[in-house]
DNA sequence: TTATCATATGATCATATATTCATATGATAG
DNA sequence: CTATCATATGAATATATGATCATATGATAA
């Protein structure tokens, strides 16, 4: 039959909630997934990603500061150039692992 | 259908997107943790839900619907109850993993 | 300084999404 | 059959989101 309502399992707190979901929103959507699968193969330059993906500049600026912004990327400054790159092994982990389970 | 082939570092195809992508936004939302979460401990009936995390019957109905059609719960009827509960391993643990991550 | 390159930002728009209310459906008991 | 319970569904709405255009910022070289 069906649960006996015991309470020994408590709520997830707000702060937690927020994180997560925050975290799964950045893989949910196909351009930034596509972004970071790119930079799988290593560190890319803005104009390169835009390039490689054919987006405009200005969408993949605006997902990178998001991806930024959650730490799931970083960035290192070379002259007038801005090399992005991947920052966050557990969820890239977890991105690579439904790649894979998705293609197979 | 489409060309699921990933050798190196080719472009993810469309469907792979899609379902990937999809798949996190299940995961994207907080009310559809909290459903996950609870169901960590077994199967619920859809009112036990909405009473237990103070939701609204249609829209525990709707999430549970969306899940559903991703195949991360599925439902056992007896009588009027239905009861749902999880259906997909891989998913639920990068769930568990991800919020023992954020948790610690 | 000015010109140019590379990137970031802000405004806008169209679409997507989450939630609610009201109602429909389906199962069961009497 | 009817009444009731449990769940599902559809419409409406408010908010969130992704992409675009135009422009701003910042770095470099002449």
């Amino acid at each position: 039959m069906g649960n006996k309502n015991n309470n020994d399992h408590s709520e997830l707190d707000e702060e937690t909630l927020f994180i997560v979901s925050q975290t799964f929103k950045a893989l949910a959507d196909p351009t930034r997934i596509r972004i970071l699968y790119l930079l799988f193969e290593g560190e890319y330059a803005v104009n390169d990603i835009a390039e490689q993906l054919k987006l405009r500049q200005s969408n993949v600026s605006h997902q990178l500061r998001f991806l930024k912004n959650l730490r799931l990327v970083k960035y290192r400054r070379d002259g007038k150039t801005i090399y992005y790159s991947h920052d966050d092994v557990h969820v890239i982990n977890i991105l690579e692992q439904s790649i894979n389970h998705a293609l197979h």
